[in-house]
DNA sequence: CGTGTTATTGAAGAACGTCAAGCGGGGTGG
DNA sequence: CCACCCCGCTTGACGTTCTTCAATAACACG
């Protein structure tokens, strides 16, 4: 398992850091582009290792550079003043970060457990798009995916109990990890990033999850692992 | 004020309906496009009008076409079997719908009141994307938008309280409609649209209501129109 | 092995939902 | 023209779900 560093609150990855033997692996995000453009491609390019817990860009800051993920995951949330958070997404490789349309970066976008990333200016970012068209339309499908899962979201936040929102999350992470019934399923995030992430507090997901367990649909195997043992009734459970 | 047909439930509208007179619209859409390409897009769309209460499109139906809207609001919502609603948005002149990148409509669009909307089958709006290439940034630009806007509503659904979600709402309306402190604004939609974006209950958006009605925020003209008298205290009871 | 952190569990409370009744405005029909 | 009705909004009383607060338990790490 990936080691998590202490880190009690979110930090700044320096800046400065760069990983050159990374510099092929963004065609994984890019897709099927030709040789030429993927030589380009790795000259702009530069990544860098994140610490779990460090952040990637903070809401606020100046919306200076565009990420992807290479490797690891990734908490995207807002924060209000008080101190209320609402995470709205985990990223995967593969995934975009900071393509903010604005100023300044709308969201914070946090390591859950160490990772990479590589990293674009947004000037090298737009002139990769000019460069290469067929990036436009890629990122137009990502983007546009992102906003289907974004209102499914909002209609568990809107409308969901606490049963149908982690049992509706679970679902979704089985899916999105190939996993099937009886496979284990990794949560690499906290209760905290959970509960965040469905609305609800940190106790409110922990009794959940012991009476999705009291009542047959899964079972733990430790805090980051589970395995969906009834995944009708897990269905059934998740409201559609 | 527009009028509205009484329709209790949505049905779709005619699809053969054109009215050639508004094909000159999409402009407004499609932004800066030269002289040639405007004459070019207005021979592929087609118009259609909108009853208020009537579906432009249905969550689940095959996805064939996209839509512009030209005139009216549109609200957008995913339903759960059991009845349950989430609006995920309303929609103005100049917005897309229907831009699933899957076999089907992820969510319904109906109107709010009378209004119209300019087709293209897909193929049709594919080909558009392809000889004016400067249309699929303006897309992608707008989608980018509107997943902010997803983002801000998931911190609302997830985190704020009944009275944050309508102080949020209002002042939000009163912006995308550059409305200032003292100016009436408008709600086209009626409580339980509300209700449904915000995830709460008519009840609890109607006393909300009062509630801020009694505290002095604002008062009201009558169901539909709302003016701002304090905006300070507002912004405060919006949380953020 | 101790300490800080995260997860679980319990009891009490608050916010919002549910159910039910009443109000009001616009449209319809007598 | 007026009465009636229908539908949407408001208001009240009561319930339920989830949160809050607090204590304990299970880890992870030094």
């Amino acid at each position: 398992m990936i080691r998590s560093e202490d880190r009690p609150v979110c930090h700044r990855s320096s800046p400065g850091h760069h990983c050159e033997g990374c510099s092929v692996r963004p065609l994984a995000v890019c897709g099927a582009l030709g040789p030429g453009e993927l030589e380009r491609l790795s000259r702009v390019s530069s990544s860098q290792r994140i610490a779990a817990g460090s952040c990637l860009i903070e809401e606020g800051e100046p919306a200076e550079c565009v990420f992807t993920v290479l490797e690891g995951i990734l908490k995207l949330y807002k924060l209000m003043p008080d101190g209320r958070r609402q995470v709205t997404g985990f990223l995967i490789p593969g995934d975009f970060v900071g393509l903010a349309f604005g100023e300044s970066y709308i969201y914070t976008a946090e390591a859950v457990v160490e990772g990479a990333a590589c990293r674009f200016t947004r000037n090298q970012f737009h002139r990769m798009m000019e460069e290469f068209p067929a990036l436009e339309g890629r990122l137009l499908s990502k983007v546009s995916t992102e906003l289907a899962a974004a209102q499914e979201q909002m209609l568990l936040l809107g409308r969901k109990t606490a049963r149908e929102r982690l049992a509706t999350f679970l679902l979704g992470l089985a899916r999105r990890m190939n996993r099937s019934a009886g496979e284990q399923v990794r949560l690499p995030m906290g209760r905290a990033d959970i509960a965040d992430f469905l609305g609800l507090t940190v106790e409110t997901v922990s009794r959940t999850f012991t009476a999705m367990r009291k009542a047959g649909y899964l079972s733990t195997v430790d805090k980051h692992g589970v395995v969906i043992t009834d995944l009708d009734r897990l269905r059934e459970a998740a409201g559609d």
